[in-house]
Order: C-alpha cells, then sequence, then structure tokens
DNA sequence: ACTTGTTTTGTAATAATATTA
DNA sequence: ATAATATTATTACAAAACAAG
C-alpha cells in the first residue's frame, strides 16, 4: 500500500543506462517480513494528490553494499571514484557525494561512542588501581610503624643492657611514619596548566585480574 | 540571490491562518553578517523547473526560539503541546514532532561529548593520582627496608645480650617487604599506542561507584 | 582576490521499528 | 490489538570552513 510513488528522483541521472528507469527508489525486498503497524493516519503530503513527489529515500541494498564497500576502502572521496560509482550503481554522483558525507559523520559519531566506552573500561581499571595502591599505603604505613615500634622496643632494651647508636636513619624512619601523611596536600598544584602524556589506554586487556583482590 | 523557492510546503498546514502562507521559508536575517564565499555553481534542485518542490528549510529564528524553549522545559511532547505549538508557529504539527524527534537526537549526540570530556578529565586525575600513590609505596617500602634492616642490626646486637622475642609481626613486616611488591606485574602493559593531552586535572566528582566493589 | 570543489556540521524530512498507553 | 509517540537510521540540502588553482 505504501511506496506509492516509485516515479522519483528519475531523470536526475540523465545518463544512459541499460537498466532503464535506474534502481532508484527500489520497493525491494519484497518479502515485507512483518508488516505489523504501518502509520496509517494522516497520510500527510497526499492532501493535494499529486504533491510531495520527491520519495526519495532508499538505496538498493546493491548501492548500500558497494557504497560501503567503497567506504571501506577509502574514506575520502574523489571526483573520479565518485562519478564511476555513480554510472555503476546508476545513481547521480551528487547521491554518492551525499552518501559519502553522511557516511563520514556516521562513522565519526561511532568512532565517538567507542572510544568513550574504552576510556570508561581504562577509567575503571585505573581507578580500581589507584584504589589498591591506596589500601597498599596504608598496609605499608601499619607495616612502618610497627616496625618503628619494634625498633623503639629493641632500642630500649639496648639501652638498658648495651647502647648501640644507628640513629640517623632511625629518626628518619620515625618521622616519615609520624609525619603528616606524605601526601594531601602538594597533590596537584604544580600540575596545572602544564600538560603531560599518557598512555591513550584503548582496551586495557581486562579487569580479570580483579578477581584476584575481590 | 539564494532561496529562490519560497513556495515550498505551503498548503501543508491548511488551517485557517491570518499569516497567511506561514512563515516557513524565511529569507529572514536581513544582516549578511559575513557574505563570504557563496555557493554559485550548479543551483541543483531546480533543474527540471518543477522538480523537487520541496526545499523545506529553515523555521524561523521565531519559530526555533519557541521550539527550543519548550524542549527546555520538557523533551517529551505530547499531542496537546505538539498541537499548541503547530498552531501558534504555524506548523504543521507533523514538522513539531519531527523537530522533537531531530532535536532529542542531537541533544542525545552532545551529551555524549560531554560526558566523554568528563570522563577524560577524572580518568587523567586518577591516573595522576595513581601515579603519586605509586610513588609513595615505593617511598614507603625503602623506608620499611630501612627500618628492618634496623632492626636486624638491633636484633643482632640484642642477641649477643638480651633475648626479645615479638616475631610475629616481624616476621610478617619482613615477608611484605621481600614478597613480589603486590603490585607491579599487571600494570599498564598495554599504554603504548598512542597518547592524548592531559591538561589540568582536579575535580574528580564521581568515583562512587568504587564503593561497590570494595 | 576570485573561483571551484570538497569537507564538516547542522537541520529537515522520511521510513522502519520499538515502546507504550 | 490499535493508535500515538519515541527511537534509530537514512537521505538530502545548505551554510561555513578549507584547500587548491
Amino acid at each position: 500500500m505504501n511506496h506509492l510513488n516509485i516515479e522519483d528522483h528519475i531523470m536526475l541521472t540523465s545518463h544512459l543506462y541499460s537498466s532503464g528507469p535506474y534502481t532508484q527508489i527500489v520497493p525491494q525486498q519484497g518479502e515485507y517480513k512483518k508488516p505489523k503497524r504501518r502509520r496509517n493516519k494522516k497520510c500527510r503530503g497526499g492532501e493535494s494528490g499529486a504533491f510531495d513527489a520527491h520519495k526519495k529515500r532508499k538505496l538498493s541494498d546493491e548501492q548500500v553494499n558497494m557504497l560501503e564497500q567503497s567506504f571501506g576502502n577509502e574514506h575520502k572521496l574523489e571526483s573520479e571514484r565518485k562519478d564511476k560509482l555513480a554510472l555503476e550503481l546508476g545513481l547521480d554522483p551528487r547521491q554518492v557525494a551525499v552518501w559519502f558525507q553522511n557516511r563520514r559523520a556516521r562513522w565519526k559519531n561511532k568512532k565517538l561512542e567507542e572510544e568513550y566506552s574504552n576510556l570508561k573500561k581504562a577509567h575503571e581499571a585505573t581507578t580500581l588501581e589507584k584504589c589498591l595502591l591506596e589500601t597498599e599505603v596504608l598496609k605499608l604505613k601499619e607495616q612502618l610503624s610497627e616496625a618503628e615500634k619494634e625498633i623503639q622496643i629493641l632500642k630500649h632494651t639496648d639501652r638498658v643492657s648495651s647502647n648501640s647508636p644507628s640513629s640517623s636513619q632511625q629518626s628518619q624512619s620515625m618521622e616519615a611514619v609520624v609525619d603528616p601523611p606524605f601526601f594531601g596536600e602538594f597533590q596537584v598544584d604544580g600540575y596545572d596548566d602544564d600538560v603531560f602524556y599518557v598512555p591513550e589506554t584503548h582496551y586495557i586487556n581486562g579487569m580479570e585480574w580483579i578477581n584476584l583482590y575481590i
């Protein structure tokens, strides 16, 4: 019922072509898989009958496949290729050009989504690593604290029995443990308008390693 | 020079309207800020005269503003609002619906780009923090190592004088220092490809998801 | 500078499908 | 099940930015 105006951009491509009326509007795919529900209401555009005589739409699968393949080889489209394709497919060169424009735009979008998801994975992985590192820092600090305690004890027992110096490193270590957490203030501060490189990280193999820690 | 076919979808909206031919194609914006270079070639579309009589294009600023405002309030569009807008703007309700559809799509894309840039910043910040933490871990390990050395020395002097146990924590600490660095293998590994800029950093708004894993 | 041709970006419209009331 | 709306993908046009010539 639909697809009435098969006569469309006809005569756009006034090249001589054996296939006659060019495979433009192509009802194609005669199957009609799922008739489902068509938009029957408000068959707008038909109001005044011979109106809207421009039902453009849908290049045939053949055409799209060819274009797609061509696009795969090279996203750019030189006049040469354009005209060749147009001839081969029975399309207006203009249509070929437009198709490529739109295809590039689509491609760009898809790429963005892709990169987003990659970045997300990378971010998650990095965040997790950061967490683990934080945990490790805490653990190390505790161990260090223990060690320092131990040293205090040992030194104390030393003091009553014999007298061993070796104080230089010791006090240093102590300080590190007692002092402010070493981090926390100086964080960024110097990394402001400065930029530096960071591995783009596309796909960090996986997060499988996580299972070892969770 | 351009904008020839002002006569367009006229009669599409056959509602009665005082503004006559509806403010469709609108040359509008008489300013002509930057005339620059116009596309003068191939004024296609007019080829065979009454062909392609669908030069649609460009709702007036008025119309767009209204639509935009309406969209700001609510991305969804109920029949009611649709019809109201259509009447107010002198458009076919269909056009209003289409406008909203396209607007939603555009919005989605913009949002994606936004989120991408946010995520990138967050990732950069996290990466930096991770680096700092790695540094800290190394430093702490070194300190711990020093402390352990100290303990060994003290214990040795002890052995000749008195005998202090306190072995449990001690051996644990030792192990931590001697053992594989806990990290260090799974590091990165895939960070070789391309790189991207890391400006700023600061403000990681949301790492809340972490709590789900820890 | 001026023209010509192409790419990018944004907008309008159509169609097919999915969702929902 | 049906009709209205939403979503997704396509086709097309136009304007601005660029690049040769």
